[in-house]
DNA sequence: TGATAAATAGGAGTAGCTACTATATAGGTG
DNA sequence: CACCTATATAGTAGCTACTCCTATTTATCA
C-alpha cells in the first residue's frame, strides 16, 4: 500500500468537503446533514450516479432521508455549480461531482458513462452565429457508443 | 413568391419521401400510411418535434393513431437511419430527420432546439483510448443555455 | 437560548415512455 | 385478384423518474 498516495487522497477529499462547505455559506444554504452526505456520496462515486443511486447510498447513513431530497439536492449542487448534470440523453439524469476538465463516453447499452480527456476539447470555439446570438452556459463533446463489454455481444 | 424555390423545395419533399419509402423496403420494413404519416410531420418540421408533438400533427390525418406507435415508429426511425435522437438530457425525447451534416443548441429555459453549422464540428477526431477501445455510433458538440428570447428575462 | 426562515419527509401527482394483447393490414403467393 | 401470414397498430395498463404539496423539523443567527 502507498501510505502517501492514500494520505493524499484522504486530504483531497477533506478539502473538497470544506471547499463544499465554504460554497454553501457563500451562497447562504444552509450545511446540513442531508446535504453532506449527499455530496460525499456523489465524490466519493465514479460512476456518475443517478438521484436513485445515491439515494440507495446515503440511506445507510441516514435511513429516513427522502428520494425528493436526494433528487432537490443534486439539482441545487448543480446550480450552485458544485456538481452538474452529466449531457446524454434517454433515462435518469447523472450526476458527477468531478469539475476537472474532461468529457464523456456513453454506453447506449449498460448505459455506464466512462470519464476520458482530450485536451482539444477543454475550450471549443463556437462560431460567432452561437456566441454572439446566445448565452452559453455548457459546451462539450458528447460520444456515445458500445463499451468494450457489451461490443461482445 | 419564388416559383423556383417552392418547386425545389416540393421536388425536395418528394425525393426524401421516395428515400424514405426505399429505405423501409430495403430493411424490410412495411410501408404503413401511420410510418408515412409520421415521416411526414417530422420532415415537415424544423422544431425538433417529441413523439407527443408528431402525435398532435398526425391525429389531423389519422385520428385514431395511438401515442405509443408514434414513439415505436420514431424509435424504428432511428434505428433505420431516416432519422436520430437530438442529444441532450431533460424532457421527451427529441427528433430530427434532418441528416445534413449540422449541430444543435438547446436553450435551457424553453427547451427550443436550434439548428446551426460549424465545418470544423462536423468531423471531430476522438483520442485513440476512446476510438480504438470503444464503438462509436455518434458524437457532436453539445451546446447549451440561454436562447435570445429566454435571456432577456 | 429562543425565533425564524430554510430545509426535509412523506406522500400524492404527473410526464414520458414501455409492455401487453387483441385486432387489422401490407405485401407476398397461387 | 383473393387469400394468407407475419408484421404492425390501437387501446390500455404499468412503470420510472421525477415534481409538487404540506406539515414538521432544524441550522443559523440575534
Ligand atoms: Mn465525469
Ligand atoms: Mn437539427
Ligand atoms: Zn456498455
Ligand atoms: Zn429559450
Amino acid at each position: 500500500m502507498n501510505h502517501k498516495k492514500d494520505k493524499n487522497t484522504a486530504d483531497d477529499f477533506g478539502a473538497k468537503i470544506q471547499c463544499f462547505v465554504d460554497l454553501c455559506r457563500d451562497r447562504g444554504l444552509r450545511v446540513t446533514p442531508q446535504r453532506l452526505a449527499i455530496y460525499k456520496a456523489l465524490v466519493n462515486s465514479d460512476e456518475h450516479p443517478s438521484a436513485e443511486m445515491v439515494y440507495e447510498k446515503v440511506r445507510g447513513s441516514l435511513p429516513t432521508i427522502s428520494l425528493d431530497t436526494v433528487n432537490r439536492t443534486l439539482l441545487t449542487f448543480s446550480e450552485i455549480g458544485a456538481a452538474f448534470v452529466v449531457e446524454g440523453s434517454g433515462g435518469a439524469r447523472r450526476f458527477d461531482a468531478g469539475l476537472d476538465n474532461h468529457q464523456h463516453f456513453k454506453c447506449v447499452k449498460c448505459n455506464r458513462i466512462i470519464d476520458f480527456h482530450h485536451e482539444p476539447f477543454d475550450d471549443i470555439e463556437l462560431p460567432a452565429s452561437i456566441d454572439g446570438r446566445f448565452t452559453v452556459s455548457r459546451k462539450t463533446v458528447y460520444v456515445e457508443g458500445l463499451c468494450e463489454l457489451c461490443q461482445s455481444h
